[in-house]
DNA sequence: TTGCTAATCCCCT
DNA sequence: AGGGGATTAGCAA
């Protein structure tokens, strides 16, 4: 055999090695590097050809040790390699095509063993790699034109004494190698993101399992409740109020009330609720809950009301709420379940959490907070300060109602005109169970104010749940949800700690409101001046959300009831006081949204040397809003203290018959009520409809629009002028809607070091401060400086209104000397 | 074992 | 025919 023509198999044509690749080809895939699999060696021993073979290589100090029959195969021709010579190969070629034809193993072998054995000692491998030199040269063409053409490889071989098809496999091998670094580069990165993603979610399941608290490291708030329990008391909640109804239907076939054979203790029916979560320490702190609340359990309950503790224990379904899966939902329920224990707690629970101080109000003593309570949105930032209190009242709504208010982001803004500038509900994660509120969870945005621009409207993003505890005792909680939500702007300046509200409804249609309010914000936005009150919670506390709703509900009382007392003078009909009503709350809210710079509207911040240090000035553009008159709108506010009492303030601002003291409007004379229509009991909180006394015949007089309300909290006097015909419309039942108007007016408060404004309705003011404190005073004007949208805005426009505002105040001043 | 490299085989355009 | 994917074999770490 012509074996000669090895010695080059680099520049072999088709044979060569192609022949015993073939073969090894044929043989299964895995058998490659000695892995010669089992069956197969024995076949092969079982030929002494193969022995032979194998024994062979040893010699050979061909390594690979495990190389076997196959490595043999496939190293035969380097042994041949020693000299040159072209004319050999084809013989080889033959020689090896024949064998793999054969397509035997064993023939392969036995042939290839004389050829291993003739091997002869100067064997220079058919391996070999190219020189330095050589990879440089490719690797720098390779650099330049991954894809060399004909011509550019041919001058490369000559010029690196290569084959032609050495440096086309060499780039075509090269090609391939980039392309599987690529590849394992990608594969690495792909699988650091899921090792990432695996180690997140292992960690997350493990904090879920054993929740710490993030700040402190402490045991989280939320307690081991698994997500299973979780359902479950979703469904015993359900399960609850499904008997309660069917307990109920069953009552009025007997004629009797049905119970559902529980013990007469509300504990059970509340432990059903949320559970008697004995996790979070308290114990059952719902059950104590029901019976500290000053209605007895007689009240609520009554056979029917009072549920079972012993509750199937079917599977809770997965989505008795609606709620999917996502870990983000269950963070939500988790969240929302510690934030009700801890409203339920603090509503509750009296001294030492809760300290009353002068005038009534109750305040939280932080040390029995931290003390009592686990913190279950971390701990508070070192910059904030805290404020935090609690009010109880009696409201005339019933507990459904108001739960549907709270958990209805369009009626909880109507409830509340003055504190909240803007709300929504950004996710609902559920409605609630068998058609109640009971349970239901979201997700809501909101602006809350208090009206002055000197303290910046709080932007929160909070959870709103609502529970039911018993039949006529609801609760729902706002907690922050800034903690959770990573990608949440950090805008807030302000974060709600749980805070809401306990209902229980009373017998005679009223219900008793436990508020409670808690807050951690940057005090350093607030201006000195209102410090005291804000920090007392009398600026975002309890006591103001308590008392609007006081007002509120008495207004819709009072509205609803068929006996409107009403003083005005000309008959209005009802429809024209409705729409009266509604022009007059879209005044208030305007107002408001001007003193607030709430983004309700797009305002223009207007820095004027001109302008006062505390006075805002701002501007916006008014188009196509039948509303209001079109052009540039400027608003101007600002907040000052007066040495007099709120109510003094408040009497003396409302009153027409001294309105010129103050108002450049009345032409220097009083001014007529012309229409009145009274929103509750306090005759300071009323719509009325005033005029201007006529300077002389020929002068037309001029309407004004005024609304006036005051509560435990503060008092408010906002008006506008009115168009006559306008108005006329209006009361007359027409749609308000189209009436232009621009409100200006009046916020007072007191200034938060100890006196409190007295509404003689208010069951709570007792012995209402005494006249202790002063009064913040807030006074805004929108008046429209061009009726041309387009038009610039001129010193002399801004100069008037700070010049209104000034003398407005130095008037007041005036006529109201000190208290003391 | 793993990774790299030179070389082959085979399919597709 | 040539490119490119799949595969193989030799070798080094």
């Amino acid at each position: 055999m012509s074996f000669g023509g090895f010695l080059d198999n680099s520049h072999a044509g088709d044979g060569g090695g192609g022949g015993g690749a073939r073969i090894v080809a044929d043989i299964p895939y895995n058998m490659r590097g000695g892995a010669l699999s089992q069956p197969l060696s024995k076949s092969m021993f079982s030929s002494p050809g193969l022995s032979l073979a194998l024994q062979t290589t040893m010699e050979g100090g061909g390594g690979g040790g495990g190389g076997g029959g196959i490595g043999d195969i496939g190293r035969m021709p380097e042994s041949y390699e020693i000299s040159g010579g072209g004319g050999g190969r084809r013989s080889r070629d033959e020689e090896h095509e024949s064998r793999s034809g054969s397509d035997n193993m064993d023939g392969g072998a036995s042939g290839d063993d004389p050829d291993a054995d003739d091997g002869k000692p100067p064997r220079k491998k058919r391996y070999h790699r190219h020189t330095p030199q050589q990879i440089q040269e490719l690797e720098a063409l390779f650099k330049e034109c991954p894809h060399p053409d004909e011509k550019q490889r041919l001058e490369l071989s000559r010029r690196l004494c290569l084959e032609t098809r050495q440096v086309k496999f060499w780039f075509q091998n090269r090609r391939t190698q980039m392309k599987t670094q690529l590849e394992r580069h990608e594969n690495s990165i792909l699988r650091q993101e899921n090792d990432k993603l695996r180690a997140e979610n292992m960690s997350i399941r493990e904090a879920m399992r054993n929740p710490m608290c993030s700040n402190c490291g402490g045991p989280a708030m939320i307690g081991d409740i698994s997500l299973e329990e979780q359902h479950l008391r979703i469904e015993n909640a359900r399960l609850k109020d499904e008997l309660d109804r069917v307990c109920a239907l069953a009552g009025k076939f007997l004629g009797r009330p049905v119970s559902s054979m529980a013990p007469p203790m509300p504990n059970s029916s509340l432990e059903l609720g949320v559970g008697g979560n004995n996790h979070f320490g308290g114990g059952g702190v719902l059950s104590s809950t029901a019976s500290a609340l000053p209605l007895g359990p007689p009240d609520f309950g009554v056979g029917i009301s009072t549920a079972s503790s012993v509750v199937p224990s079917s599977r809770a379904s997965n989505n008795v709420m609606g709620i999917d899966h996502s870990l983000e939902r269950s963070m939500y329920l988790e969240l929302a379940l510690a934030a009700m224990d801890e409203l339920v707690k603090l509503a509750q629970t009296d001294e030492p959490l809760w300290l009353r101080i002068e005038g009534g109000r109750e305040i939280m003593n932080p040390n029995e907070y931290s003390r009592a309570i686990t913190p279950c949105i971390g701990l508070k930032p070192n910059e904030y300060v805290s404020e935090a209190s609690r009010e109880t009242g009696m409201v005339i709504i019933n507990s459904l109602a108001l739960v549907e208010t709270l958990m209805d982001s369009n009626k909880w803004a109507e409830m509340f005109p003055c504190m909240i500038a803007r709300t929504s509900t950004t996710d609902v994660i559920s409605n609630g169970m068998g058609g109640t509120r009971n349970g239901a969870l979201q997700l809501m945005h909101a602006e809350l104010q208090v009206l002055s621009p000197l303290v910046p409207v709080r932007e929160v993003n909070f959870l709103r749940f609502c529970k039911q505890h018993a039949e006529g005792v609801w609760a729902v909680v706002d907690v922050s949800i800034d903690t959770i939500r990573e990608n949440s702007p950090s805008f807030s300046s302000c974060r709600r700690l749980p805070s809401g509200c306990v209902v229980q409804d009373m017998p005679n249609g009223y219900s008793k409101v436990t508020w409670v309010e808690h807050a951690e914000y940057d005090e350093s936005a607030v201006h000195e001046l209102y410090r005291p009150l804000v920090r007392a919670g009398m600026g975002f506390g309890a006591q103001r959300w308590v008392a609007a709703l006081q007002r509120q509900c008495e207004c819709l009382a009072i509205l609803m009831s068929s006996a409107v007392s009403t003083r005005d003078h000309t008959a209005i009909t009802s429809s024209g006081r409705k729409s009266m009503l509604k022009l007059a709350q879209r005044m208030t809210d305007n107002f408001c949204a001007g003193v607030c710079a709430s983004t309700v509207y797009k305002w223009n911040k207007l820095c004027a040397n001109n302008v006062d240090k505390d006075v805002r000035v701002m501007t916006r553009q008014s188009v196509d809003d039948p509303g209001e008159p079109p052009g540039i709108v400027l608003s101007a506010a600002t907040s000052v203290w007066l040495p007099v009492s709120p109510q003094r303030l408040f009497d003396f601002l409302r009153d027409e018959r001294l309105r010129s003291e103050w108002d450049i409007l009345s032409n220097g004379g009083p001014m007529q009520e012309m229409a009145h229509i009274a929103k509750g009991q306090d005759h300071g909180n009323c719509v009325s409809l005033l005029r201007a006394s006529a300077m002389n015949a020929n002068q037309s007089s001029m309407l004004i629009l005024q609304e006036t309300c005051i509560d435990a909290a503060g008092s408010l006097v906002v008006y506008a002028p009115v168009d006559i015909p306008a108005m006329h419309v209006v009361m007359n039942g027409g749609d308000s809607a189209y009436v232009a108007l621009l409100p200006s007016g009046f916020a007072i408060v007191p200034d938060g070091t100890g006196g409190r404004v007295g509404s003689e309705t208010d069951n709570n003011s007792g012995g209402s401060g005494g006249g202790a404190g002063g009064s913040l005073l807030t006074v805004a004007f929108q008046i429209l400086v061009n009726s041309l949208p387009t038009a610039k805005l001129t010193v002399e426009s801004v100069e008037t209104v700070n010049n209104l505002i000034s003398c407005t105040v130095q008037k007041i001043k005036a006529a109201l000397p000190s208290d003391n």
